[in-house]
DNA sequence: TTGTACGCGTTATCAC
DNA sequence: GTGATAACGCGTACAA
């Protein structure tokens, strides 16, 4: 990656120096006027020239200079999976929002189940970052989390969402007190043939607080359990795998599924081939997105709170960022079982 | 935000010098070994040394430091808005597919309609790119074209998607031919009371090559226009619109909707006011996102052709990036029209 | 209020 | 094959 030095990178962009001649005045004014720093008194005159002068030239600071000196770079990490949902979606902008009313910028970068094995984090480290908001790897945060001290020394760390680091400062779900509240719902219903469905491409096919609780709850209750298994979410997977549960005649009374996006998607299949959501079989999502409450049949979730959660998270990041010293804060946030027609048949 | 050098952030961190100092060698020599470069020969002997102190004392070089006088970062930025659609989730997640084959990570910065107006690329800018992949802000890729030779001179710049610019590399898709076709297709199916659907929050509402291809079409059909306008893409909102004209009594024989989101939703609410979807009113959307195929009645949509959009824009920026004197690549990419049940009625 | 000079941690050049 | 050393562009003590 380093081969050549890259003379183009630098050759005709201007630098601070440059803005300084062209305005008579010395390169650390430039600085002065340019950092916006409102602490500093400089004279109007000799702002506005250099302000001209920057603005003739086309004069941008560079990040990575200013990084290097200052320790600084007024960017947040945000480490996360990109395989999408639109729980995850819906995190980003509320991040987004809250970041946006600070002086950070958010930066988004991708870890995925590669860096569990190969435990390096080369890629995300590249970005450089003032603090990291990890979210929901579930794979990963583990990784993550051992390695931290190692890999990002000194660097706020933030884990948020269903998996968290015991380390670091962290906002956690307990996902594993909704998938019980939920298991505890659907047994007292009546049902008892209860399946999970999940991806077999992901670690929510056998572990995690949703698997776990499924496992827990079925084996409290002496009932055998069964995995409806899918490559990866998409409508087309999810409706082969339970096609085929359905021409076996083996579909259960009840699916916890793995999250909405499956769910709605599964209710979706079911319907087609005949089979009333809610009252033939039941089905439960997680994550609480907002189309859960208006698909035909609205759909039973274990809902997280997001904006609680990406609030709390920054306010945790930026303790840490302001204060190095600072011990790391930790709160474990409860889901809400919202329940509808998806359970109730 | 430089208000006071921050000590905590270097103090501790061992540097290039530290890892020397351990391994009995010079700081040079750290470098050429771990800066993986596989054409300067250095003796097995002194790599295994330097790699086991740089192991011990938990070394990572410094991102910035390298940045800097390197000139490269290994880092890509995708440039593009927040508001989440599920096909913006699929481009990315298929960009990310196509950098994860090279050497390159990716780092997705929002930039929304406030960049427009404020003119100030600030805190996407912050980022130390190599390259830029600006991906459909619709609202903002003007901006970010007429400045960029500004902001980010040398720094190679491809915009991607519906909107582009015409002065930089771009894989642009021709989403007026595409909409064209759709308002075509409509017309042609005997409709004639046509609305368009999008939220007046954004510029979509009244410009862009969808709104226009509507405006002319049915223009030249001799047909008056009206639109149904919500606050943003949410269900609740969607809904709020629709049950509005419902109630009017003057829903449309066909809505062109501004993306598969929307005539998704839309669909799921008509049918719950007993209008049939394809029968009663027609649906169209934009992208082409795999749920459109599978929901209860299959709605026709204008796909974009994400996989080589995604690969033809890594090609085009790579280009850029190896040789900054190469000329602009540009490409157009017509998406196709896929015709469903929703407009078959 | 402004200028001088140093250091941030790394890569790259040029000797050895 | 390895070691000095000069950049890279900027922020900021310290001096003026």
């Amino acid at each position: 990656m380093y081969r050549t030095r890259v003379q183009s990178r630098s050759a005709g962009r201007p630098t601070r120096d440059d803005v300084a001649k062209h305005a008579n005045i010395s390169g650390a004014t430039v600085s002065r006027v340019l950092s916006g720093r409102t602490d500093l008194s400089i004279s109007p005159e000799t702002r506005a020239r250099v302000l001209e002068a920057a603005e003739k030239l086309g004069y941008r600071p560079n990040p990575a200079a200013r990084a290097l000196t200052s320790g600084r770079t007024g960017l947040v990490g945000l480490w996360m999976s990109f395989d999408y949902s639109r729980y995850r979606g819906q995190v980003v902008d509320h991040l987004r929002t809250v970041l946006s009313q600070t002086e950070l910028a958010l930066a988004v970068t991708d870890v995925d189940k590669e860096y569990t094995t190969v435990h390096s984090f080369d890629r995300p480290l590249r970005v450089p970052v003032d603090g990291i908001i990890a979210f929901d790897n579930s794979a990963s945060i583990e990784a993550f989390a051992r390695e931290h001290d190692r890999l990002a020394p000194n660097i706020p760390f933030v884990s948020m969402g269903a998996y968290w680091s015991e380390a670091q400062s962290f906002v956690g779900v307990d996902l594993r007190a909704g998938a019980d509240e939920a298991m505890e719902h659907l047994l007292s219903t009546g049902r008892r043939r209860i399946s999970y469905m999940a991806p077999w491409t992901s670690d929510l096919i056998d572990s995690g607080p949703r698997y776990e609780a499924y496992i827990g709850k079925m084996g409290a209750a002496g009932l055998p359990t069964s995995t409806i298994a899918f490559e990866r979410v998409s409508y087309a997977l999810i409706k082969e795998a339970l096609v085929q549960r359905h021409d076996a005649g083996t579909l259960p009374e009840a699916i916890l599924c793995m999250n909405d996006d499956v769910a709605i998607a599964a209710s979706y299949v079911l319907e087609g081939l005949g089979v009333k959501t809610g009252q033939d079989v039941a089905l439960v999502g997680f994550d609480g997105i907002e189309e859960t409450e208006h698909c035909p049949c609205p759909i039973t979730t274990v809902r997280q709170p997001v904006e609680e959660m990406c609030s709390l998270t920054y306010q945790f990041l930026q303790s840490q960022m302001n204060d190095s010293t600072a011990p790391p804060r930790q709160r474990i946030l409860k889901p809400e079982l919202v329940i509808r027609e998806s359970t109730r048949g």
